[in-house]
DNA sequence: CTGAAAGCGCTTACAG
DNA sequence: CTGAAAGCGCTTACAG
């Protein structure tokens, strides 16, 4: 806290008496256009706003053009590891690009997800990045406010909504298929209730191509308890399956943890692989084998569609690769 | 992405041409003040906001009062958990207080921590919270922008600043009792080079107390990889403490690594209590036992300290809490 | 209690 | 190539 009164900013007037000019001129300076301007009343200004440590409202220029160079971005858990690591990967993108990050995160139970999207079109964001599941209405309201957007990391292509996903199904198969390459015979699928999610598809289609009968399949929440109760529900049931894909890291987690209370060993008992390629799942052990989303390359992907948009939604999809660490039965390599 | 241009916003003028009242009422209506109104007039115009739909633009607002409702967040490094853990309690606190939170990461090469500054400040931002160290002319530049900010988890007071931290040399000193407590006697300590941070002291402390010699002390970096390495080093130098209190979860997390590829086992060989408590450390076995510190509480103040700005400089310490699990040896509860 | 008007600091169509 | 001026949508001192 300053004690100081704030101090009157320097201002685009300022700039233009110092440097002889109109503002009109400062403006088409900073912003390289839309009219040329010679190049010593250029450098006059350049010298102007340097010397008098100029910088420009941002507001007002907002105010001015009817948009901020802010882009929204809308997720569901920030306490989740995967939606942090995808946020530290837009964030990334966004600064490459110069434009800043206004994150909003929809479990916060006091305001609706209308609300939250409202306010970020009175904030006058420019695009937006949306990555958890709207409803009907919510995604109509987007489109009636206007805003540019793009979906990420959802299960699939939604109609009228340009999106960023990955290919769920075969990178399930990638999954499953190492566990089948490990002689295992019964493998289960751990993941959500969702319809939608091509990681259950991804499973069942590599089982079947391995012509096994696809083996226990649990739905549960995508966190790290919802992991911990499928672990307990399969304990329980008594017959074990011999390796299971979990549909995210910290789905894996429970399940490591709900084995080792139960005394099976991870992976001489059971072996497990995950999907997301967090880095929660390299600190513990076994270290999770793991189907990892090419988070980084998503995030450049979304913000570019943001900021050169193109009037058509379009979904892309990017591929999966598989990190091989311990928890599937491969020996330990450092 | 939409197809639609962006259809042109209901402005101030239109509420205040439906409701059949000028633009100032408008305004007083919807920011309580600071002229009264008739409460017949203010039904036609919270009538009218409502039926248009009507949502302020905020860039307009920012302009004219020369300030956003929206806090600066900077921090150092938004990969690592305690900050993801920091960020998440700051964003409830603010968001309670209606404030949009704008996350700025100092790591990014290509911006000078000073640039981000200027950034935020061009953006109107009525309030900073610095989650990293400044030197002392990033400091400087803070005070002359006149931007109420509040430091955050630094190692302690800062002459001119207003500060949130912990009490470190308590919280280190509990676990260190509690790690004395199970009987072991020689007791390490892994942390940083910063001789402001009172973890080390506390450690110090809390074995001098107890008539014993301080055990081996090294520093390292705040990172799940420099918990590894000093690992590494310790079992290279051979005398294995029966103890370590680890500056940080990260830290433990390396540590924990690096001895079971020994094949030491923790807590039978060696016990190990960390710092901060976040949720990372409950998903490895053996869990960690922690010193918490109350990141929401500690939110919380730094948010109020700069919505309700009192213009004199202050520091807050907070209490720490132990949280017992399995790695110092207690037996497992769940 | 209400309104007309100036002002916040930009951008940009228009005129020269 | 440059400038005078209108406009963006708010807030608020001033007048009534």
């Amino acid at each position: 806290m300053s004690d100081d009164p704030r101090p009157r900013p320097v201002t685009r007037a300022d700039v233009a008496r110092y440097a002889g000019v109109s503002t009109a001129v400062v403006s088409y300076v900073l912003n390289d256009g839309p009219k040329a301007v010679a190049p010593l009343t250029k450098e006059r200004v350049l010298d102007a706003v340097r010397v008098l440590g100029y910088r420009p409202n941002l507001a007002a220029r907002a105010l001015s053009k009817g948009q901020a160079d802010m882009l929204g971005l809308l997720v569901s858990d920030n306490g989740n590891p995967f939606f942090t690591a995808l946020w530290h990967a837009l964030d990334r993108a966004s600064a490459a690009r110069s434009r800043q990050l206004l994150i909003v995160n929809s479990d916060r139970t006091q305001t609706s997800t209308s609300d939250q999207i409202r306010d970020l079109a009175s904030r006058q964001i420019s695009g937006l990045v949306i990555a958890n599941i709207l409803t009907a209405g919510e995604q109509a309201l987007v489109e009636n406010l206007g805003i540019p957007s793009v979906m990420i990391g959802q299960f699939g292509d939604i109609d009228g909504m340009s999106g960023i996903g990955v290919d769920f199904v075969s990178g399930a198969r990638q999954g499953v298929e190492h566990l089948i390459g490990h002689g295992y015979r019964d493998i289960a699928f751990v993941g959500s209730v969702s319809r939608h999610d091509g990681r259950e598809r991804g499973w069942r289609e590599a089982l079947t191509a391995a012509q096994l009968s696809p083996g226990p399949l649990l739905h549960t929440t995508f966190s790290y308890e919802g992991g911990y109760d499928a672990g307990q529900k399969l304990l329980r049931d008594g017959a074990l399956p011999r390796g299971i894909l979990a549909a995210s890291d910290q789905i894996a987690l429970g399940l490591l943890t709900a084995m080792r209370e139960a005394g099976v060993r991870v992976p001489e008992d059971v072996a497990l692989v995950s999907f997301d390629g967090t880095s929660a799942v390299d600190y513990v052990w076994p270290r999770m084998t793991t189907v990892v989303q090419p988070l980084e390359a998503m995030a450049d992907a979304a913000i570019a569609a943001l900021v050169e948009p193109d009037t058509t939604p379009r979904f892309v999809e990017f591929g999966t690769e598989l990190r091989v660490r311990e928890s599937c039965g491969c020996p330990t390599v450092r």
